[in-house]
DNA sequence: TGTACATCAGTGAACGCGCGTTCACTGATGTAC
DNA sequence: TGTACATCAGTGAACGCGCGTTCACTGATGTAC
């Protein structure tokens, strides 16, 4: 009846990992999270864990490089789906919002990680954020929505709307993810902080800022 | 020569929160620190604790309630020392990261529970972020720098700066304490954030926004 | 194609340790009269 | 001002439990010839 050596390669490494970010779904903190816990949430022998990592701290950096895949997955669809300059801000962000909801948990990760314990996860998600704002800087050039700004600008833009975007998470995590008319308000209030942005981008002009009331 | 019962009412509590914090300013996450531990970081008996808090969560929220009185205190400074409307931006995020140095534990604690385990102390820490941006606001309107605003549209200007602060603790909390160079980068790097929203906030017009190029 | 052997993922028992929490205690401080 | 009593903060011993980690094992899969 139970057959229960060798199943598939890997099969019980992404029970781990899920397990843990089921526990991280249920709003525990990953810094919290024991190797025990995380292998009976698994249903697996606490032995099993050091036959896939070495400690908490490296199931955690391999959750960054999933992370990461997860990431470039939802730039892939904002990429097929944006087409109509106008509509990119509302697009995007609807995307975001869509994306969060469907990996709620890798998400909430990703919002433990920036603060988190291990430097080498935060490092990992900074370095993920940072080739999301330069992959988004290409593509408004390629879209030629921002001719007049020097690289330097352009990078701050981008930077800027990215982590605009990566704080809207923490609005996402303090709300159930049910509470459609919550998501909404959320996912407007982003739109407007990047519109907000884009403004400001139009009428920047490098190093001669009117520091305030221009 | 210890005389140790009573000796100044809530020095033990003061201590066992200081502990907390100097855990975390080491580079642990509050959500992973526990009882004995903070205790004895303390020096002070396990049983202690129990005097003082109920449990961890308990202790969080203290230590949120003191956070807020050092950003009330932060905010002052600025008040005072920020007279110029035109050094306006440089000079409070020169406070900002004056006072995250001085305090760097606090503000440390402060990322962590953002994304944090105890929904009570994410609540609280929102709060307070909430609040901060309300005064804000207040404060450009007493300077008459954003008249052409309406209030909903300085509340959202004032929010996304908060933000944009605050997710500079993210960039402060990877660096070095002593690293000078980065911290005077990142410092830079946070006021033109704010000059590229301000920037924005000059040129904005209610419900009218051409979406990028403008 | 078949056989022998190395590798590897999963198992279950066992370890010592630190954890959270309880309890009964002590003695200093605050309060009522 | 002095006395009696309640309150309260800190103590140390003790508890049972879950933790991380080790070990020797088993049997399935992959590889060499």
């Amino acid at each position: 009846m139970t057959e229960r050596k060798r199943r598939k390669p890997g099969e019980t490494r992404d029970k781990l990992m899920n397990a843990a970010l089921e526990l991280v779904g249920k709003g525990r903190h990953f810094a919290s999270l024991g190797i025990r816990e995380v292998t009976r949430q698994a249903g697996v022998v606490p032995t099993s864990f050091y036959r896939h990592f070495r400690n908490m701290d490296d199931l955690g950096l391999q959750l960054v490089d999933e992370l990461g895949l997860v990431l470039r997955r939802m730039m892939r669809e904002a990429r097929a789906n944006v087409l109509q300059a106008d509509r990119l801000m509302d697009e995007s962000v609807a995307i975001f919002i869509s994306h969060v909801q469907q990996n709620r948990s890798f998400f909430v990760f990703m919002a433990q990680g920036m603060a988190g314990e291990s430097r080498a996860v935060q490092e990992g998600i900074r370095s993920e954020l940072r080739f999301f704002a330069s992959e988004l800087g290409n593509d408004l050039r390629r879209l030629r929505l921002v001719d007049h700004l020097n690289d330097g600008d352009l990078e701050l833009t981008c930077d800027l709307v990215v982590r605009t975007v990566a704080f809207s998470l923490t609005d996402l995590i303090g709300v159930s993810p049910e509470d459609d008319y919550q998501i909404e308000q959320i996912r407007k209030r982003t739109t407007r902080f990047l519109q907000l942005i884009f403004v400001g981008a139009a009428h920047w002009r490098t190093g001669e800022q009117a520091p305030l009331s221009s």
